[in-house]
DNA sequence: GGAGAGGTGTGATGGCCGTCACATCCCTCT
DNA sequence: AGAGGGATGTGACGGCCATCACACCTCTCC
């Protein structure tokens, strides 16, 4: 895999191109100085197990680059998705603040960096700069608003074909740039299987609904690139 | 009602018997002294709305006494709810703290005191007391652990008498003083419409799994008296 | 005390979707 | 190139539960 090449390390925080623009970077420059002395740069895989739910909080990890999928597991194995993690989350932040057991095991989706911070350095950290006090706070409010969502969209929705179409909606929300106006390219990296665990169904029923909404011509689906050829049948959906 | 006439108000924070028992007001005496001077004291009957989903956040509320029911709806009117708030917990943080709408309607169960602390007010607070932050950020984690709860209690269970099972059990970790060492009584003001809302199910449904449960003398009803019989039955339904 | 509203119990029916089963397709690795 | 594992498509079947419908019960409020 040519990725491991091209996959460009952020070593100094001070310096990162994408510092304004993320919710916990965008910190005065001593605290940033700080974060740099505190953090441990690593570089995971795609797979990678950041933590395991239930383990006792190590410390917190910033995800620099890569996307990861936070999910929960029942005790008969069954798993559900509590969501994704975009470039820039603070994630681990809910055991370590109130020092309890990981709610989630986390793994990447793709190739990933992110900073690790121990759960030591990080409480000093939160009562040295109150500035950082307040990113964690908004980064809870956002993990507050996910998990809301999610249970609207479990518990609210109908049927699953309804859940799904909620789900490729918002995805669309960040589409590929488009070249025909009439169509809406996305990049879809979940498999079936993991797109089930999302809407909390079978892996079965998300094939077949993906199969329906393409026998329909509302969407055409090569490899991970989807599009979106019917936007508004998808929401009419949805509207029910 | 008589319950007006004993319902007593917490008039000053500084003195409030619960004071350190809470989460948000366990505060050191200068911030406590601010909050006493920014907060507003209201009581509240059954079935009062501290605020309404969608709205935009005028300020935080602090749960004195009393229980409230948040909720979500669906464009459809569906309903869920998202969790049953304490005394002693903030209510509204998410919408305050990232000045979003409110995510929930907010609903007293009971007669209920609140201290609302207006948004401005609370802004400046958090921002004079770091101590403050940690506290919000602690009533997040909380909010955050209830919310990945209930997805994993809908999202999960495979079937609706689990659901149920689950919901009874939580509720008999805070019991009523027990007479009999084999029976748990637990005190449920909830209506079967609203345990419906809760697991994400129909009222039909609730009541049949209840009559149910009664029929295998797992279980009394009284009005808001339940009596668990057969906790051990229950729990199997749930390790499935 | 009677009306009316809200909460509850229960039958009948039908459809959605979970489960099992198997075929196919598409990678990746040797 | 062939093997093998993972991802996907699709049929058959059956059960759970949402929905509709209605009776009854229990409050509260004139």
């Amino acid at each position: 895999m040519a990725m491991a090449y091209n996959f460009h390390i952020i070593e100094n925080c001070l310096k990162c191109a994408f510092r304004e623009q993320r919710l916990f970077c965008d910190l005065p420059n001593d605290a940033l100085i700080k974060l740099q002395n505190i953090k441990a740069t690593s570089v995971y895989p795609k797979g990678a197990l950041l933590c395991l739910e239930g383990q006792p909080p190590r410390g917190i990890f910033v995800l620099c680059t890569g996307r990861a999928k936070l999910t929960t597991t029942s005790a008969e194995g069954k798993s559900i998705i509590l969501r994704i993690a975009e470039p820039g989350e603070v994630l681990g932040l809910t055991a370590a603040v109130s020092n309890t057991p990981y709610e989630a095991t986390i793994e990447t989706l793709e190739p990933s960096q992110a900073n690790f911070i121990s759960q030591h350095d990080f409480v000093g950290f939160v009562q040295e700069y109150p500035d950082v006090g307040l990113k964690v706070a908004r980064q809870l409010t956002h993990n507050c608003k996910c998990a809301y969502g999610e249970i609207r969209s479990i518990g609210l929705s109908n049927s699953v074909p309804e859940k799904i179409a909620k789900l490729v909606l918002r995805w669309a929300e960040q589409p590929l740039p488009r070249k025909n106006p009439q169509e809406l390219p996305i990049r879809v990296t979940l498999t079936q299987e993991e797109i089930a665990q999302f809407v909390g169904t079978s892996r079965e029923t998300v094939s077949r609904v993906l199969s329906e909404f393409r026998r329909r011509g509302w969407l055409r689906i090569k490899g991970a690139t989807w599009t979106i050829l019917n936007k508004h049948a998808l929401e009419d959906l949805v509207t029910t």
